[in-house]
DNA sequence: CTTGGAAAGTCAATAAAGCTGACGTATTGT
DNA sequence: ACAATACGTCAGCTTTATTGACTTTCCAAG
């Protein structure tokens, strides 16, 4: 692409040439369609969409969240994800319970049958990392994670570091 | 989380439990979103979206290519596609041009103008991958390739794969 | 040379998911 | 008492996608 690098840049030099970045975009823009197509199709089935997916996980990964905290992590207006949440609350799925502390918030939680669709939708996305990890081995992870950790926004990567530390 | 691996497996098979792969499945979900902020922030001045966007990268990365070949490797339907494509030519960023083999073909190429927000878009792109590629380093770039491959569903690592080749 | 089908473009209707702005209610804390 | 917070909701809008139906142009096989 355009200017190449000068042929006597050494191979630790060369892994940032255009073409290289180029790639890992690519690898990026195809390898997200892989890994929410699983989950898209399950949720298709019960008309749901991939925000009610977000939602779900992110209620499953801290039980009792408040709205405002769900807001912050998933970075949509109030109004986006009460419509989801409504949605949600109405099927059965989540439980919203008046905080005891601060009785203007409300804790989210999921019920058996939203625990049950959390499962189904991460053990098709697990399915996925798990094989391309069984694949790619345990260096490659390690790598792929530090590559990714690296790419978020500082912001961003707050919510990511937050959950961290919270089993290992 | 739930059940742990027993305590005496090994770090080579520990790595593939839930936690692990919840901690695979967060990281590509934030860094997605950096990954596409640089981007859309171009985007939204000149008031396009994520689909101009993949339109001019292929469009860029394969000039000539024809609507059915760019349909197949977006994986959108004729109509969203034609939407946006007419913007675009309607603006001046792309032109389409009749096959001379086929005349039923358009070949798609960038205007110079195209070229131009292409350079601007996947600048913006490259630097935060650059920095990304960086900071990880030449492993832990080439781990994260890797899982990325394998994450891949067959059909649209074939699109994927299609291009690798191209320069290197 | 006719005809079937492919490539492209278009119209209309619909939906998911986001946005802004404005308001109301309950509750907390100063 | 009063300002601020947390939540919910109403209305209206935009982008991006969908499906279905249809036309024009054109290639190629019978």
């Amino acid at each position: 692409m355009g200017d190449g690098p000068p042929p006597q840049m050494g191979q630790s030099l060369l892994f940032l040439t255009d073409e290289q970045l180029r790639k890992g975009i690519e690898a990026m823009f195809f390898a997200y369609r892989g890994f929410t197509a699983d989950p898209d199709r399950i949720l298709a089935e019960k008309s749901y969409g991939r925000a009610h997916h977000r939602a779900i996980h992110f209620i499953h990964r801290s039980p009792g969240t408040t709205v405002n905290n769900l807001l912050s992590i998933l970075g949509v207006t109030k109004q986006s994800l009460n419509r989801v949440l409504r949605t949600l609350i109405e099927d059965g799925l989540v439980e919203s319970t008046v905080g005891t502390r601060d009785k203007r918030e409300r804790h989210l939680q999921l019920t058996a049958e939203g625990a049950g669709l959390e499962r189904a939708l991460s053990d098709a996305q697990r399915d996925r990392m798990r094989a391309a990890y069984r694949a790619a081995g345990p260096a490659a992870v390690a790598g792929f994670r530090q590559v990714l950790e690296a790419m978020m926004d500082d912001e961003t990567r707050h919510h990511y570091e937050a959950m961290k530390e919270k089993v290992e």
